[in-house]
RNA sequence: GCACCGCUAGCUCAAUUGGCAGAGCAACUGACUCUUAAUCAGUAGGUUCGGGGUUCGAUUCCCUGGCGGUGUACCA
């Protein structure tokens, strides 16, 4: 295929439609008209079915016709919005001459308008009886069969839009991510946290250890980082005074994609100064129960084979004591050799895995991760695998941070967040090291945020929170792509460039 | 990145050992005044993902490339 050349499918059905728009223009219809005056949704009609019945109004409503069932001088069909679908009946006598020649033109996928008043069909179906109607937007492309939809998963992905039109319980989804974002959002307004937004280019990426996406800045010449989190400037608002400040960010992490991982996803943080991560574990709780009651009806979720109960407390574990749990040994004061040990014997690849803290990181996600789904808090981790959290109050080598996990996966991630500027140089300077001994993910050093703290950051409790694995539980989806609308794809043969 | 599976009409899917590429829905023509996966009669629709090979003959077997799915690796 040459490049820019259009895309033309859809063969004959595709041509038969355009025909159609010449014959529909030749008889002074506008195929593309600029608007309708609605005077009802379809769910409005449903619901309220008994009033439109007695009172025999007249109703306008638009959409999608789905369907239509010709029956010479009658016809069936379908047509629906946003709030639902309903039939409707018409018939050529009870309609203008120039109204039915445009029905006959209809085809299944146009946006129609239609005017009529509400009646019960033999079968007692609810219909609209069509007094006059409008083509609103000739579609030239067939919708998928009517009856298995749209199977195919690259073609779902690729033609979302075509996705939603067919499949009811995909667009359910996305409206209950919706909700999500706002049942959010409302509870942290209503606990005083101020909404935020900042820097999606970075001149210096951090808060997290993935690798960046880089672009380039023209009039300033310089290399800019999309950002893998938004902490580090989250943080400097704290410092700044707002003590409680959240934002819901896309982040961007230049790494492998699978059913969990998509390179673009969303990210919620906040900060609240003067709290530590016992306060935000309650907060984390109550936020979750509040979530499932609002979108879900119920903090009983079912989650693939997993039945889960989220209602609070959740069980509290230490990142130590689920290892201990699973081994029977307390590994606090294991080196390095008799950790490579364990994972053999239970058979862990170690590949690509060194020094003690990725070996406890691995053995913690071999052994404890996968058998963790009921909601469960791990506590206090290592604190080499936690460079921007406190040291632990009083256990020597840890942080005080919790990560829940729910049906085996990471939801969250938290900690009473580090406001000390020197033990911060030195843990950013241990990460350096780190990434010269062929870690190629750690923090560069961020001087200006040693700077903010150096100003002096009171104690703060800091939250980050996956949406889209969140959204994933609640609307028991199993992979990421089926809940974000546009996920990453490869360009279809011809399109893009290298 | 690696392994396995898939790609056939607009959509959902068939095609026996390698032997004329098919069905349903959608489309088109016609019939039909309460149907609803409407029904009935007829018509048309194909680069079998691309390229190469084996063969008298390839949707089928082999090689190679593309895209997707699943698993795995990577990813606090």
């Amino acid at each position: 295929m040459k490049e820019n050349e259009p895309v033309h499918e859809g063969g004959r059905e595709r041509e038969n439609r355009i025909e159609k728009l010449s014959t529909l223009r030749e008889a002074g219809v506008n195929p593309y008209p600029y608007r309708f005056q609605r005077t009802h949704g379809v769910a409005e009609l449903l619901s309220g079915e008994d009033t439109f019945l007695e009172s025999g109004a007249e109703t306008a409503i638009a959409g999608r016709i789905m369907s239509i069932r010709g029956h010479g001088h009658t016809s069936f069909g379908n047509i629906k919005d946003d709030t639902g679908a309903i039939q409707f009946y018409i018939k050529d006598a009870e309609v203008s001459e120039e109204d039915w020649k445009v029905f006959r033109l209809l085809d299944v996928g146009d946006i129609a308008g239609l005017w009529g008043v509400l009646f019960k069909t033999r079968t007692g179906e609810l219909t609209v009886k069509v007094s006059r109607l409008e083509l609103l937007s000739k579609s030239l492309l067939p919708l998928p069969e009517k009856y298995h939809g749209l199977q195919d998963k690259e073609l779902r992905y690729r033609r979302r839009y075509v996705d939603l039109i067919v499949n009811d319980e995909v667009m359910a989804v996305f409206r209950k991510r919706s909700m999500i974002i706002d049942s959010i959002r409302n509870y942290l307004r209503e606990h005083n946290f101020l909404e935020v937004e900042t820097p999606i280019l970075q001149p210096l990426y951090g808060g997290a250890s993935a690798r960046p996406f880089v672009t380039h800045h023209n009039t300033l010449d310089m290399k800019l980082y999309l950002r893998i989190a938004d902490e580090l400037y989250l943080k400097r608002l704290i410092v700044g005074g707002m003590e409680r400040v959240f934002e819901f960010s896309k982040d961007f992490r230049n790494e492998g994609m699978d059913r969990s991982h998509n390179p673009e996803f969303t990210m919620l943080e906040c900060y609240a100064a003067y709290w530590d991560y016992n306060d935000m574990m309650g907060f984390v709780e109550e936020m979750y129960q509040r979530l499932c009651e609002e979108v879900v009806g119920s903090t009983e979720i079912l989650y693939g084979e997993y039945e889960i109960d989220l209602t609070p407390p959740w069980r509290r574990l230490t990142f130590y004591g689920a290892l201990e749990e699973k081994t029977g040994v307390d590994l606090r004061g294991a080196t390095e050799k008799e950790l490579e040990k364990l994972a053999k014997d239970n058979d862990i690849d170690l590949e690509g895995v060194a020094g003690k803290a990725a070996l406890l990181d691995e053995l913690f996600s071999r052994l404890v991760e996968p058998g963790l789904i009921q909601p469960t808090f791990i506590i206090d981790y290592p604190v080499e695998l936690s460079p921007l959290a406190k040291v632990h109050r009083s256990e020597e080598g840890l942080v005080e941070r919790f990560e829940p996990y729910i049906a085996g996966f990471e939801v969250a991630n938290a900690f009473s967040e580090l406001n000390d500027p020197v033990d911060q140089r030195a843990r950013f300077e241990e990460q350096v090291r780190m990434r010269t001994e062929g870690a190629d993910d750690m923090h560069p050093v961020d001087e200006d945020y040693i700077r903010a703290l150096e100003y002096g950051m009171p104690p703060t409790g800091g939250l980050g929170v996956g949406i889209d694995r969140l959204v994933m539980l609640l609307t028991n989806s199993s992979s990421i792509r089926d809940v974000i609308l546009f996920p990453q794809m490869r360009p279809e043969a011809g399109r893009g460039e290298k």
